[in-house]
DNA sequence: CTGAAAGCGCTAACAA
DNA sequence: TTGTTAGCGCTTTCAG
């Protein structure tokens, strides 16, 4: 069994391999006669023009973006990879660039054959990423502030975010606020962390024994972070969560234990995820740029495979956080 | 400004193309002092390999698969989009194949270079697979179950999964039934719809006036639907919603109105998205293995690509209706 | 309208 | 350890 390249079909069809070429790609130029020979040719042996080749011949300067998905448990539940894929999807579109998906396993022995790499988040891949710069490969980092490495990296303002929950919370009069933290191996997890802690110190608030539960953006983890935090003997009058889908099950459980949201116990989440805003209870919560994070980022990697970017970019997207229902005044009687 | 490809490293490196390729690749028989060269002349020339090259030169197998995403409104806040990708996205990393992701816009004027073509859902992409087929490129595609055209498919088994909701609800007493449609443009609303009045049909059941209300998978939509089914004077006992996502909602409209679920109202609906088992009123649905729909397409297009695939197979998998807390007998007081 | 020749940029196989 | 020689499969150019 033979290869059945371009000069196979020529020949099957008697003609040169310029006609098969024609055909393939449509050009008009071919006697009706010649177009059927190819055709059949091409239908009897199965053939399939071989992409590589096709792309160095015609030296089509439409260029291969690879989108790294770090395979930590549970990304694909959040609403967080589709936002960036979808970003990326729809830039690279934008762009006339292809884009490789690839789910980084535990073990990724070889990069991809791309032109630039997106990562959609570093965590797990801090090594695959040492590979590539190592390799002088372009590449943009999502989701995490690289200060010491010369790389492009788009990132949220996680910190100010949650400074800024605090300072919602405070002036609606809360003093004693917990907090249910995300993965603090990823940055995202620990930036919302410590910006939380920060606010509080600026304002001489202290965070007591107990207030600061750890969780892990999983749904499990929240609910034990929140099964302690309400059998506080003094249970916090606000949580700010650290993910949306964790603060709705914070709601969830308080909700069956008799303890109102919002007005016994105010919940701020993060993300602003769709079901936020139609939950039982209206989530007050950051709202975090995510597609445009990754649309951004596309166009960085795109300026650099293209040679027109010179140096890394540093981009942190501002938040903005949505008031809803689930945060109330502390003064006001209920 | 001329091109930089290998010969220019070589020469500014004063070594053979061969010497340049060895240190790319990583193979060790170079002396250091030529590494040495070799790496200052790529770095100050700004040299990147040709993946089209080195893919074609060195005749790695390597497969890529292109995955369509169609751009319909929407398809990026579903569920539905998300496990698509993760399934391919991991039995592409397991077949050692690249995933390249192509979300088509309204125009796609060229398919992109790829061995084969997985389309997400048919729905908005009718025309490019005519083409693709055209073309003899292997294609599979998910979600959509294709009669006539040879082509693989795998599907969801819509239609069984929607009588069985009727079967369960006649059994729990339920007649009035009320049902909210998905798109009826997409294979998959349009199924459920028919399943639904097919197994009203069969148990001899009237669908009353107004008991068919059309949506679109859209949250809106759901609204609306819910808005017009709970106004009626001859209200459904339980309702039949097209999506999760939708389901919640008319969940939560009911609430609003102070109308309980289950009590007062059967709600059942469809994917089985993780908050369906955590919401306030844990919803009834229908479990279908998206993911799983996914990773088969992808390894039956593989097959395809290796030529070790003859004729088209039509996969049609199987749905569970998961019993939670939405539905309630008839005849229970209230 | 068609075909011959000359690469596209890289690497496999061999030879030195 | 290094370089030489052939291609990989296709398209471009340009002459027929």
């Amino acid at each position: 069994m033979k290869k059945v390249d371009i000069a196979l079909v020529a020949k099957t069809a008697r003609v040169s391999t310029m006609t098969v070429s024609r055909v393939i790609n449509r050009v008009p130029t071919v006697s009706a006669e010649n177009q059927r020979r190819v055709l059949t040719a091409i239908k009897q042996l199965g053939y399939r023009p071989n992409p590589s080749a096709q792309r160095l011949a015609s030296g089509k300067a439409k260029p291969t973006l690879g989108l790294i998905i770090p395979r930590f448990e549970g990304i694909f539940h959040s609403y967080y990879a589709l936002q960036v894929i979808k970003g990326c999807g729809i830039a690279a579109e934008r762009l006339q660039c292809d884009l490789l998906l690839h789910v980084a396993g535990g073990n990724t022995p070889l990069l991809p054959a791309v032109d630039g790499l997106l990562f959609a988040d570093l965590f797990g891949c801090e090594e695959l990423l040492d590979r590539v710069v190592d390799d002088r490969l372009p590449v943009v980092v999502l989701n995490h502030y690289l200060e010491e490495l010369p790389v492009t990296c788009v990132a949220i303002d996680n910190r100010t975010a949650a400074e800024r929950v605090v300072a919602y919370l405070v002036r609606l009069g809360h003093r004693d606020i917990a907090t249910i933290t995300g993965d603090l191996k990823v940055q995202a997890g620990l930036d919302r962390l410590d910006g939380f802690m920060k606010a509080m110190r600026a304002r001489h608030l202290a965070v007591r024994d107990g207030y600061v539960r750890f969780g892990n953006f999983g749904l499990p983890s929240a609910r034990a972070a929140t099964e302690a935090l309400l059998a506080l003997k003094e249970r916090p009058t606000a949580i700010f969560v650290a993910s949306d889908d964790m603060a709705l099950e914070t709601i969830h459980m308080a909700s069956a234990k008799r303890i109102r949201v919002p007005e016994e116990l105010s919940v701020v989440g993060f993300d602003d995820i769709p079901s936020a805003a139609t939950a039982h209870v209206p989530l007050t919560t950051v709202r975090q740029p995510l597609s445009e994070m990754a649309r951004r980022g596309t166009e960085l990697l795109f300026q650099q495979v293209k040679g027109k970017a010179r140096r890394p970019v540093k981009l942190v997207l501002p938040t903005e956080l949505v008031e809803r229902q689930s945060c109330r005044q502390t003064w006001l009687d209920h």
